[in-house]
DNA sequence: GACCTTTTTAGACAAAGTCTAGAAATCAAC
DNA sequence: GTTGATTTCTAGACTTTGTCTAAAAAGGTC
């Protein structure tokens, strides 16, 4: 764990261990809350800053997607291959979806001045009645 | 505009007619907030509470559509179509996509128990440098 | 106009996330 | 191993977006 903090460039304080421990653990979707609400289920370890400011530092050091599909919260993603999402708003519940599973093909021209970041393909579902 | 409302089935106040008429002007994104202040520009007309309220009313009501690409805010898309988008991620600018221009197919099965209530593809850029 | 229902409102409140300024930890000479 | 510089962490104030509440206003029916 600590080899991939350093492999990425990001320096493994005991703090960032806890949380990539946690995360990296399978691929999984948590928010910042509940980050916070597991690594402190012991004993307080890490404060709400460093909480918010480590996941902040893994998605930009690309060790974790940022995944928006809620208003409310954005979840934090530790399968960082490229993949899609199943949404369930009722249930509040995101699946993955390989990428291999979806036939996503031209795509129109990009915006003048601007180059591709990522494409999120998102597919809300909810319970049937 | 108050027939349109009507056949939607929400009664015309002069509140949801000021709305609309900003928001149904053309096809366009905006948030809550720039609702709110484009509503109330010349004088004070409409609450902050029944703008959040009318803008739900009217997404419920099919009359609008939410689009969920930026962490701090709800875009409302009167552009009711289906279609996707381009989001700048540094300027916040959002763009519409036709549905013809992007090849999607082959979806994945849904999971058990649901089923499908939208298919969103945000394709995001930046400036490029 | 009296009565009833729907809508609007101000402002308190909530939740997610950011910021600040000081404390703690780490590092690098010496 | 002490000193000093740098990085990281922390509590808690603060901000933003959005929701809730309880009362006022508006509208419809007779
Ligand atoms: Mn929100
Ligand atoms: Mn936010
Ligand atoms: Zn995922
Ligand atoms: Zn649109």
């Amino acid at each position: 764990m600590i080899a991939r903090l350093k492999q990425a460039g990001v320096t493994p304080t005991q703090q960032r261990v806890e949380i990539a421990q946690i995360l990296f653990a399978k691929p999984q979707h948590l928010s910042a809350e509940q980050v916070l609400a597991i690594v402190n289920s012991e004993s307080s370890l890490v404060s709400k800053a460093t909480v918010y400011n480590t996941l902040g530092l893994f998605a930009s050091k690309g060790l974790l997607s940022e995944v928006i599909v809620d208003p409310t919260k954005v979840f934090y993603d530790s399968n960082t291959s490229s993949h899609h999402h199943f949404y369930n708003v009722d249930s509040g519940e995101l699946i993955d979806v390989d990428s291999e599973a979806v036939n996503l093909s031209n795509l129109p021209p990009l915006p003048e001045g601007t180059e591709a970041e990522a494409v999120d393909v998102i597919i809300r579902v909810r319970q049937s009645s």
